[in-house]
DNA sequence: TGACAAAGTTAGGCATACCTAACTATATTA
DNA sequence: TAATATAGTTAGGTATGCCTAACTTTGTCA
């Protein structure tokens, strides 16, 4: 394993390095205002971040070029794009929760939650997946079970 | 609603709120050494956050005597309790997570995630309990589904 | 090509949240 | 009740992560 599992982020910095992969696979290229604009800060505060990335190994960053991630920024972030996934997939389709504030919540708890707890997230996920091709559908059932509790209350 | 929702509190704070409310719950008394302890912060920080909730109205702190909760800390931190059960809950009783796991994890994400998903997930563990009580297991159902999958790898 | 706009950086400041070391208050007990 | 241990506080320091304002570099186009 060659990954990024040694170096430890903080959740900023993984807002960051998710920023500039999403960026990078959108537009192919990630401008410093672009990531400033996406995480709400200023563009010092990228400037500021891309350093610390790049002491880290994690970005390829020289002043006044554009970033790009090195091999471990790469494997990092898709880690954390698809803890975003997997999370923002089981609010929506398992829970029932609205594209938005899956959305909102997958950002926040991506930092919080290990691989662990994910790939049972995901398993679970495909569980209910599984279910609707068997003639069952979990989902609709839990949405039909939610709001029966909701009128009792 | 005269709670606790318009005070907005860091995570680092809710941990020591609802640290406050464990030790008061368990041995009547919350002392400045034991919220260290169970926080594995030191003295000196502990006093620290004591002022900033004393500050916010949540706690009722006076220098050298011990701390109880304000009625918003107090119903602060039940919240906070409670949004740590029901994820533990999920973790351990739905998905199947070692107890270790899902208490660490759910410290973690109780900060991240709103009433919204927690309340949801909730409904979850009650929809899969309701479950077994139908003649289905879901839990034990989607272990399996969870070692079929592994296998397969 | 030179002026101007846009992007990026630097400098300096602020808040949070931690720490250690030294000090003070409280409790214990000989 | 005086010495001592324990608990709690204060002072001062560090790291992170953000900001604004001023500056520099880069890109554009007349």
């Amino acid at each position: 394993m060659a990954t990024a599992k040694n170096v430890n982020l903080s959740a900023s910095l993984e807002d960051y390095l998710e920023a500039i992969y999403n960026l990078a696979n959108e537009s192919n290229i990630a401008r410093s205002k672009d990531i400033a604009n996406l995480l709400g800060v200023s563009r010092a505060s990228v400037t500021g971040a891309l350093r610390v990335l790049k002491k880290k190994g994690m970005a390829n960053y020289k002043p006044y070029d554009y970033v790009t991630l090195t091999e471990s920024g790469q494997s990092a972030a898709a880690e954390i794009a698809r803890k975003h996934d997997i999370l923002k997939s089981f609010f929506i389709d398992v829970l029932g929760v609205e594209a938005d504030v899956a959305q909102q919540a997958a950002c926040k708890a991506e930092h919080s939650l290990g691989i662990g707890i994910i790939s049972k997230l995901l398993c679970f996920i495909e569980f209910v997946n599984q279910s609707g091709k068997n003639g069952f559908d979990l989902s609709a059932d839990f949405q039909k079970f939610c709001k029966s509790k909701k009128k009792k209350l």
